[in-house]
DNA sequence: AACTTGTTTCGAACGGCATTCGAAATCCGT
DNA sequence: ACGGATTTCGAATGCCGTTCGAAACAAGTT
């Protein structure tokens, strides 16, 4: 039946993500050191998903998952707070780039996975069109118009928009970028501390949707 | 001697910054295609520059030395024009991002092979190091610092750095994410005029220096 | 003109990679 | 306990980048 519920398969997206996590290069991330961790062989790995890029998107498909979750649960908190009022811009800002800035902090999170994962669509032609439906999926970063909307009502819904994907761009910088950022900074920001990291992306991010 | 200034040298570079511009994905590119390009032999490619990476690299350094000077051009001609007052902020910005997103929009242009390459620093572990010395060489953007400091004199050097920062964020996320900014806009920016992206991303990069 | 020395080109070979495929092995409803 | 579907395995395939020794070439010396 090819399933991906099958152990074998549960056990080869564990054993890659956790390859994935630990490995500095993509190089490093081979089907027989994934089939070796998950107690199978290479074939398994083709037998499953097909190819090793489909197991890999699979493994980033379920990661994104958990940290759109997460992200989406801070905007409904911070929604939530404040209704029927419209919710404060920090917490939204906070809401948005928060949950990204505090997994590429942790060691223990599986961000590397993400990170890895958009670099991989670019090596790779043939699975490209799967690999973008993944990454360019926004419908988690639209939920926020509607709330930065009500914030900035004089703000068409294409300036919202065009401010979000600015906002974006800063946090895959800082998240991305570490040592540009760091030395365009003199080593004068603690980058290791996800409150003092969110509150300068606050600062910059919500002139944009003031007057 | 292995030197890079023979004539079959050249003719690798100029191959692989071809194919380079070609290529949909990485895996287009082999040594042996290169080698065929150049009219020369896989095994040049390892005498002249020790490895296909080492290629790449130089390659990309070449082109970031074009782009470079263009930007550098760009603020010397802003700051010349309104000396000895400070120089006129929206052009500065237009200086910063300009040359990235007229290349990246010019099918001409070598602008895929910057986009490659930083994503082949992600895959190669072994000359990860020299390729992130090309990649966070951020003199060039060092340049703008003085400038922005007599621009806005009430933020400190670090906040100038941090907001430097910011915008190459934003730079790259327009150059490099161009679906996810489209989607995001509802498709009613024309991505496809430089002059109109200019605009858009001064619009949000300029208040982060003012008052 | 022949020889030496240093440089460059080439082709064959190597190990590693992802993937394929047919044959075993295992599972499960009957 | 059987038989068809599902899953595992191991050998084989074709690509990759790189290495290496021999050939080709250039140029200076006798």
């Amino acid at each position: 039946m090819h399933g991906r519920a099958n152990l074998t398969a549960m056990r080869l997206m564990d054993a890659c993500e956790h390859l994935l996590c630990e490995a500095e290069a993509l190089e490093d991330l081979t089907a027989r050191r994934i089939a070796i961790e998950a107690h199978a062989t290479p074939s398994a790995i083709s037998y499953h998903f097909g190819s090793q890029e489909e197991l890999v998107a699979a493994v980033a498909e379920r990661v994104y998952r958990r940290l759109n979750a997460e992200r989406l649960s801070l905007l409904r908190r911070a929604a939530d707070r404040r209704a029927p009022d419209p919710p404060d811009l920090d917490e939204v800002i906070a809401a948005l780039v928060g949950p990204s800035i505090r997994w590429s902090i942790d060691p223990t999170s599986s961000y590397p996975v993400l990170s890895h994962f958009t670099s991989m669509a670019k090596t790779h032609r043939e699975r490209a069109p799967h690999y973008r439906r993944i990454i360019d999926n926004v419908e988690h970063h639209r939920a926020f118009v509607p709330h930065l909307k009500r914030i900035a009502p004089w703000l068409d819904e294409v300036d919202i928009g065009w401010r979000l994907n600015c906002a974006l761009g800063i946090r895959s910088q800082v998240t991305r970028s570490r040592s540009r950022t760091e030395v365009l900074t003199n080593y004068s920001i603690d980058l290791d501390d996800p409150d003092v990291v969110i509150a300068r992306m606050v600062e910059v991010i919500a002139p944009m949707f003031r007057r």
